[in-house]
DNA sequence: GCTTGCGTTGGTATCGGTACCATGGTTCCC
DNA sequence: GGGAACCATGGTACCGATACCAACGCAAGC
């Protein structure tokens, strides 16, 4: 009773361990961010009225007044997409044992919701902004070179990025998936891709279709296949939905897909139509998702490193947070070809 | 120059949008906070003012003053199980809206690891925590009702809950595979989860695997192919290497595998050896993702619906900062039985 | 006309930490 | 033996917002 709502007491302060331990909150505040500077003794008895009282500092108040929040931004299209997952597993892995939270945000492929999100990451003032893609609105971009900390944007290579960079180029994925079916004597080659709604567009996607558009007319074959069909990047449906259009329209001997999820999905499509991979129809995707090395067949792809992205964003913040110089500006990761049992030659 | 690091320059604060607005700080907060405070006229030089600036404002700074953060801890094992990341989304999507902040803990399925998250989550002073399962370190269980603030374990159905659940029993969803395998006419049944390494256990797929045990005994068949076997859940591998196991064993009729990622794997591990599914063996899982759907064959499941979890879990959490009554404890949202191509009668 | 009350605004204290500077006590060394 | 150098600790002023209360002007009410 004399406690009131029971539940909603309030957590011990830095004040109440000091008073219980009999030293001042400044010397509590060093025991537990730098031990060496006080004496065992007293880093002793600090430690154990913490324990005693089950203290956990609030970071929130000590950002405010060291003005280093320890968080960091992480804003992706989705979490629903293995590859940003593991790019999100990969960063959270590199920065919290330095004691880094990672926050984040989606923006599900929009672009005025990606305002709207770094917006929101703005509001906690993050050590830094780690941002996919380089495509944003003015504002954004706005926001973001303001926002007077490191800027990451990843899984692109911008031209002029708004900082620094960590990814590879899309347009010559694109290039290298012509190049590779062309190579595997295709000549009727497809590109499928999510139908850009509105301010929902996966720019990443388009730019690979851009190089596979190009690659295929520098070797003088025709571009008419390249489709923009079904709903929003992601779902595995979007390659089943698109598939069935191609091969309504006529169908390829191979097709590229913007990602490895909607590749899936077309070669669940063609196994239902009885349409044969890759004796009737090549398949290649992108991204190297597990489901890929899983499934029968398995995926050809074209493999980028979710994780490492993930780990070589981090490193690289670390560093700057560090205040180390002569850091690069732009890491290429590249990507690599991977042929598994969805292309053949023939 | 004058400059100096350059973008590092400070953002501004209410103050300065105060002082160019020609109103006290007061008004600023009130202005942003609850427009209809402030009269027509004095609004619109303030926003103007914000605009102008580009102020936004620091809730950190915010929520140590007014004690309300706008975070809400979510602490999953996993975000590459498209399961939780889609509760990630449904409660995201639930309170965002009305200005909370999701921050979000992985553990991995590690106990011990969950504690670490746990403390990192309190010391960010969350209004709510989301916590999955209902097992945890007893230090972890003590952080957590020491909180002050709502909890809601999810995905799971606990008899002593810390607070409130949201979620299913999981039990019970290996009952029902149970029975479904033996109605379908099967008498040598399999159950596959994962290896238990030291501290890192799924819990809520060895209750699952317990419910088909029990409910393997009640109907008087033998439980001798309950296996654990293959790296942590979350990986199709997992399911490819337990299914190869259980036929170097000498296989069974059907198989329970604890969740539809290790049930996929499982699936193509028979198509690469040739074995027929359903004919030579029937596969059930759990979870309903979207890639059983898409599959072929398309997958039987015990189906959940995980968005909704994080939906519902978000209006009672709202429901609970808005101080309503009358909210229930637990919120039990079931599950159902969804027979796709990979079961058969025979 | 003076009180009452509302709508609008401002002042001050405070949230829980850390930065920065000051202090008292030792040790070291020429 | 006296001062520099250092170690361990404390005091004070903030960080950038909001809670709470006071005060102002003006209209309504008696």
């Amino acid at each position: 009773m004399a406690e009131g709502r029971s539940p909603f007491r309030r957590p011990p302060t830095m004040r109440d361990v000091s008073r219980l331990a009999g030293v001042s909150p400044m010397t509590v505040s060093r025991t537990l961010a730098d031990p060496g500077l006080v004496s065992q003794e007293t880093r002793a008895r600090v430690l154990a009225a913490v324990a005693q009282l089950g203290y956990v500092p609030d970071r929130g108040a000590g950002g405010l007044s060291s003005r280093r929040t320890g968080f960091v931004a992480l804003i992706v299209p989705t979490l629903t997409n293995p590859n940003f997952a593991d790019t999100a597993a990969g960063l959270t892995q590199a920065m919290r044992p330095r004691g880094y939270q990672p926050l984040i945000g989606v923006t599900g492929y929009s672009v005025s919701e990606e305002e709207v999100v770094v917006r929101a990451m703005l509001s906690r003032r993050p050590d830094a902004i780690v941002v996919s893609g380089m495509q944003h609105s003015p504002a954004t971009r706005d926001l973001l070179a303001r926002a007077g900390v490191p800027v990451v944007e990843i899984w692109d290579r911008p031209k002029a990025p708004v900082d620094r960079a960590v990814g590879f180029s899309n347009y010559e994925v694109g290039r290298l998936a012509a190049r590779t079916l062309i190579g595997l004597g295709a000549t009727r080659i497809a590109g499928l891709g999510p139908e850009r709604t509105g301010d929902v567009r996966d720019f990443r996607g388009e730019e690979r279709l851009r190089g596979l558009r190009d690659g295929l007319g520098q070797a003088g074959l025709p571009d008419d296949r390249i489709l923009h069909h079904g709903r929003a990047a992601g779902a595995f449906a979007h390659g089943a939905e698109a598939m069935a259009e191609l091969l309504r329209r006529g169908g390829a001997e191979a097709v590229f897909l913007v990602s490895d999820i909607s590749a899936f999905g077309a070669l669940m499509e063609c196994r239902r139509r009885g349409v044969q991979v890759p004796e009737d129809v090549q398949i290649l995707g992108f991204g190297d998702i597990e489901i890929g090395r899983q499934c029968v067949p398995r995926l050809s792809t074209i493999a980028v490193d979710a994780t490492e992205i993930g780990h070589r964003t981090g490193r690289l913040l670390l560093g700057l947070l560090d205040g180390e110089a002569d850091l690069p500006n732009a890491i290429d990761l590249g990507f690599r070809l991977v042929l598994r049992d969805s292309t053949a030659p023939r």
